[in-house]
DNA sequence: CGACCGCATGATACATTATAACATGCTTTT
DNA sequence: AAAAGCATGTTATAATGTATCATGCGGTCG
């Protein structure tokens, strides 16, 4: 679906220790230049690169209040206008069991919204899903139910917080 | 992985035309009041019995609105506690993707959360997703992700809404 | 050029969803 | 009776999300 081969190896859950989080979200920011053109606007682009920034999923008011705007800040509507985009481009996607936001990492296409939830530390890593996707499909099928999109957030501890526990 | 049969005959997505609403609800209520005895308390007892009433999700302050609360309103603290006591025993389902709240008429145990959302009519249908918690589980331990709870929300169309369209 | 259109932004206000904190009352335990 | 546990009642407030309308900017079409 894209001209790498598997450079991602299996896309790594929970960022490795020595992980370089610079350059990942740099090469995804370059990314969403690329697919978007002039539609990722600065501010669009300003909102997708704080999510890069984070490792967990930051709420619409955390973006508010991280914003960089000269000393102002800007309007909710502002942040949510942007995730929209974000989102509906698969740039970002909604944590809904928290109210809250993670960037993709994934190449567009490539993401299968399936999300690893930790409870303790607010971790969320996504994860390929394509057996859940699939396996949503089937019953999306079977209960004559017109499919669209699929979301699976799963709950439970990260492999940090498993081993503190 | 219960003593009844197939008497759910495959569990009936979304409520056939000619379903008998009154019958199922009351016989989820009646499968509550067994299982938790003293502690259904009677503001508890009615939430359920409102998202009963409810083919579809009910948003907390819909909730608040229906309580026959002898003229008076219910606070909202009150309507979440109640939530959060059902849901604690699988009795009602959080559907995040909506905010909303929805009664679980399956035996407790049995329900798999796995819900097909109709993004045109806001029905939504809880099914059996076996096969989704499954493969769930297995990607959590291949992330070594300590697995506590799946939610898989699909959207699309239910089947009236999509041939309705 | 200049009117118009489409789109993103800026700004204000408001709606919706959820929780905190504390007092009351009832039942069980000691 | 005193203490503890739990659910409820009550008030206030936090957190999350939208509606609406004005502004500005880059095309495009007459």
């Amino acid at each position: 679906m894209r001209n790498e081969p598997a450079q991602r190896p299996a896309p790594a859950p929970f960022p490795a220790a020595g992980h370089d989080h610079r350059a990942c979200a740099d090469e995804a920011l370059a990314r969403a230049d690329e697919a978007c053109g002039a539609q990722l606007t600065d501010n669009r682009r300003a909102v997708l690169r704080l999510l890069l920034q984070s490792h967990r999923p930051l709420g619409a008011y955390e973006l508010v209040k991280r914003f960089d705007w000269g000393g102002r800040r800007p309007a909710p509507a502002q942040i949510y206008r942007a995730l929209r985009f974000l989102e509906s481009l698969g740039l970002a996607h909604r944590i809904a069991s928290r109210n809250a936001y993670l960037a993709c990492y994934a190449a567009p296409g490539e993401c299968a919204q399936a999300f690893l939830v930790c409870e303790r530390c607010g971790a969320v890593a996504e994860c390929a899903g394509g057996a859940l996707e699939q396996a949503a499909r089937a019953l999306a099928r079977a209960a004559r139910f017109e499919f669209r999109a699929s979301a699976v957030e799963i709950a439970g501890r990260c492999p940090d917080c498993a081993a503190a526990a």
